[in-house]
RNA sequence: GGGGUGGUAGCUCAGUUGGUCAGAGCCCCGGACUCAUAAUCCGGUCGUCGUCGGUUCGAGCCCGACCCACCCUACCA
């Protein structure tokens, strides 16, 4: 079976890591631990961007060599935010990793064989100051000539000898394949601004840069090497064994997850993913990714997050003060994945207290202080079930079945809205149902124990679809239920059985454990 | 200039193919209850759905124009 294959963008090594890096490494963990709790082969790869000018031009500012700025940003800042965020990938790639550069080298080697590459000459404004080729846009106006935004002064129009991918070629056959995949490119919007520039015709790209040598070498000329771009976009595919020989363990590994099921990406990278990197696989005769998504931006105060104005926020920031799971579970929930959200700590410390807290970790506590209290710690088996008690059993159904249709769309917040209107069903019928004032009554001993029955199970079934998005608070849900003695583990549950009712047993021991949100301090 | 997205209660946002569509949550006010993390539950206040026209028996939802915000317009990633 082949995996169900799930990738974060490659992040550039250049800067530390900020809340925008780790909301796509995020929604791409909660995706794959729901699609594992499916019962299905997954891979999930992330991983580092590591070549280019930047980087080389800020090692020198720091006065060490790329590869050794490189190394210290990985193990200092990006390796260490995939525990800061509890994130489960299966894998971790940097560029400048030899099975990374060996396997791009060949893949590119092969393409000029083919006829996919030729040299051409690249012509652009160069800055004599900067020592390099400027955009258009970047450019400023001064005294009507075209200026270096950084020296003021006039560019000139400088050409270089590159290595051409003839990306040209494939404007009709991208434009074939998204119209006969709609779905290969989402959401909606992200569709029409791929087609509408696929429209307007493509032109073939440089590949290649003379000016530095922070990359890989062009394997059959050593003066260039491959720009960063399409030596990043192939991480996806050389991580996995990307052209290995057949027979190889390289070729087995491929064969059993390419193509990717879903990219993850930035609004800001969605062409490059969904217009030159199909084009340059399909120039290899390799598969197409089945969905490139492109999720919106971060807000802060209205506007994109940025370290220039101090919007920057380092995912420990938020995590050091509300947990990993409340982390995952804001942001996935409170943004339509794919839209661009607004993040501020009001709002977040509003939802936490009003969500998790006060909804879903209280009603954890009361349930197991009832059990405790009424039924001496242990869950006594349930009878006749009423009108009522048929709500909650019915109602887990649905949320299940909603929840599922939900993040298999991934459509997060849709998926956790379905378990939070649950959380909130069960908190009513408890409040409804008046254990306590039934308790009073010793021949009513049965009616107790069918209500304390439906609230355990239904919260049995809020930990298997919650554990996905807070694996941590889950697991201590999971614990204090007493389900692990005759259910097992909580991630081998499967999603797909949650809304099975009557899962818990009797006898099931329920213990009072740790709070699982507790309610916290503002913090200015 | 061209293209894209959005403009719905104080805040954050839902609103499928036009006909209880004027909503949810938070906030605020009042009440019930006590199992619980001073939690829970009930009730209530707030909007000319960016503007102006049009189509229609009927339009946040369709069409046109306009205003505002943000993004893209190709080789920094």
């Amino acid at each position: 079976m082949k995996a169900f294959y799930v990738t974060t963008p490659i992040y550039y090594v250049n800067d530390a890591p900020h809340i925008g890096h780790a909301y796509t490494t995020t929604a791409g963990d909660v995706l794959t631990r729901w699609h594992r709790q499916r019962g299905e082969a997954v891979w999930f790869l992330t991983g580092t961007d590591e070549h280019g000018q930047k980087v080389m031009r800020t090692a020198e500012a720091n006065g060490v060599e790329p590869q050794v700025w490189a190394d210290k940003l990985v193990d200092n800042a990006w390796l260490p935010v995939l525990d800061t965020i509890d994130a489960r990938n299966d894998d971790f790639i940097r560029t400048t990793q030899p099975r990374h550069m060996e396997r791009v080298q060949r893949f590119l080697a092969r393409l000029k064989d083919e006829g996919h590459i030729y040299e051409g000459k690249y012509e652009g404004p160069y800055c004599v100051g900067c020592e390099e080729f400027k955009l258009e846009g970047d450019l400023v106006e001064v005294d009507g000539a075209k200026c270096c935004p950084v020296h003021g002064r006039p560019v000139e129009t400088v050409s270089e000898v590159n290595w051409f991918f003839r990306l040209s070629a494939y404007t009709d056959a991208l434009i074939a394949h998204y119209e006969a995949h709609p779905e290969a490119v989402r959401p909606q919007s992200a569709y029409n601004e791929v087609m509408s520039f696929l429209r307007q015709g493509l032109q073939d790209l440089s590949i290649s840069r003379s000016t530095f040598d922070w990359g890989i070498e062009v394997p059959w000329d050593p003066s260039q090497v491959v720009y960063v771009w399409f030596d990043a976009l192939l991480n996806y595919a050389t991580a996995v064994g990307l052209d290995d020989p057949a027979g190889s363990e390289g070729a087995a590994k491929f064969a059993a997850t390419w193509p990717a099921d879903v990219h993850l990406v930035g609004k800001d990278i969605l062409r490059f993913h969904a217009v030159i990197w199909p084009a340059m696989l399909m120039a290899g005769g390799v598969a197409l990714p089945k969905c490139v998504f492109a999720h919106g931006w971060l807000l802060v105060g209205g506007e994109k997050m940025s370290k220039s104005k101090l919007t920057g926020i380092a995912p420990a920031q938020i995590i050091d003060h509300f947990g990993s799971d409340a982390f995952r579970y804001y942001f996935l929930r409170a943004i339509t994945f794919g839209a661009d959200g607004s993040f501020s700590w009001e709002d977040m410390s509003a939802r936490y207290t009003a969500e998790l807290a006060n909804g879903l970790g209280n009603l954890a506590s009361r349930a197991a202080a009832m059990v405790g209290k009424y039924s001496g710690g242990v869950l006594a088996a349930h009878h006749d079930y009423t009108t009522a008690d048929h709500v909650i059993i019915d109602g887990l159904a649905t949320a299940a079945a909603r929840a599922d249709a939900c993040m298999l769309d991934l459509d997060f917040a849709g998926g956790i809205a379905a378990v939070k209107e649950f959380v909130d069903a069960v908190n009513l019928y408890v409040t409804e149902q008046e254990p306590w004032k039934v308790a009073k009554d010793e021949a009513a001993m049965p009616r107790v124990e069918t209500i304390l029955y439906v609230i355990c199970e239904a919260l049995r079934g809020i930990a298997v679809l919650y554990n996905a998005v807070m694996p941590k608070a889950m697991g201590e849900l999971w614990a204090q239920l007493g389900a692990e003695a005759s259910l097992g583990g909580l991630d081998g549950q499967d999603v797909r059985d949650a809304g099975t009712w009557g899962q818990l047993p009797a006898g099931s021991v329920i213990t009072k454990g740790a709070v699982l949100f507790p309610r916290l301090e503002d913090v200015a």
